[in-house]
DNA sequence: GTCTATATAAGGATAGAC
DNA sequence: GTCTATCCTTATATAGAC
């Protein structure tokens, strides 16, 4: 197995890097070569322009995610622990999601393939969640007046809206309490 | 009292909307030009570039959002039906949040001053949300275990996250489903 | 106050040599 | 596969006439 790491590797990966920094608007191929350091023929050898990097680094961002949050929602735990740990895991918190963040893109959400990766991503989790909630209401640790569905979409909607407000502030504080709320509101009596 | 519409004025309004739709850094002055029917050196002899204008912008993006949210949290009612009015206010869920999408432009956040509209109001809102938490708490509306503050944090943090999710799938659905889960469990019993 | 002209850099990409 | 040269457009202003 190679550790060498290819031209178009550093491409994905610089990409990724400054998509999540300052969205895909603000992400201009001259500022992906020098952080890659590649050179401009490289680029347009391995991608056919901007969007098509863009969607190969949306691609990999959205996978890794699901990835993460499906390693913490599918571990050990009853379902108010596992949801717990989703909402306490680490997180960079002033960074922002690297997928949610490609929302508030226009040129991402006007473009189906290049919003499809973070639509399914965020659908997944969300799905999972709903899940785990509905879990729990048949184990009686959640009231079963609560919809898994909207609980979830509340859960993960408290995570996207948290880094808003953090962001605002210049603090994760107040992703911190945002969540502390959630929590105490979802904790079993 | 004149009803003619200066330059400036035409300017400012232009402003505001290209960057609820596109953002600090997708809007260029010459997109504010064309929108605002304004000519080069106008734009230039009212304001000192990009930065002045889109400051000006803001502040009245922030005072009219701070004014609106204020005007339903204020409104008559229980602190329970104020919080649920505040929830399922009228909203163009799609466009998304005029001044929370803000938080997700990197030379918005990297700007103090860019920043602190952002910030204060956003700030605001949540403190009065959390007054009136700690309102109902004492009428016995809401268990004594929550905190004003963290609840203020949740319920923010679901609008904002709402919109997020709504965008990524382009139906305002999970907002709705988000609004109506945070309810269930906030309504008192 | 507004207009036109001009200026430098960056955005985004193509062409062709090596 | 990578490099350099070149291209056209847009971004963001400044200068100076009217």
């Amino acid at each position: 197995m190679s550790t060498s790491e290819s031209t178009a590797e550093r491409l994905i990966e610089s990409t990724r890097e400054l998509l999540w920094e300052r969205g895909y608007v603000g992400t201009s191929p001259k500022a992906i070569l020098e952080r890659s350091g590649a050179g401009q023929g490289s680029m347009y050898h391995h991608f056919k322009g901007k969007p098509d990097l863009a969607l190969a680094a949306i691609r990999r961002t959205a996978e890794q995610l699901r990835a993460t949050a499906e390693g913490v929602l599918r571990g050990p735990g009853t379902p108010y622990e596992r949801i717990e740990a989703y909402l306490l895991r680490e997180r960079d918190v002033l960074r922002g999601c690297p997928v949610g963040r490609l929302t508030m893109d226009p040129d991402v959400v006007a473009s189906d393939e290049l919003r499809a990766p973070v639509d399914e991503t965020l659908d997944a989790i969300r799905e999972l969640i709903a899940g785990i909630v509905e879990e729990g209401k048949e184990q009686g640790q959640f009231a079963s007046r609560l919809d898994g569905e909207e609980i979830a979409a509340a859960i993960l909607a408290t995570v996207q809206g948290g880094y808003v407000l953090a962001r605002a502030s210049g603090s994760p504080t107040a992703f911190d309490a945002g969540v502390r709320g959630l929590l105490s509101l979802l904790a079993p009596r």
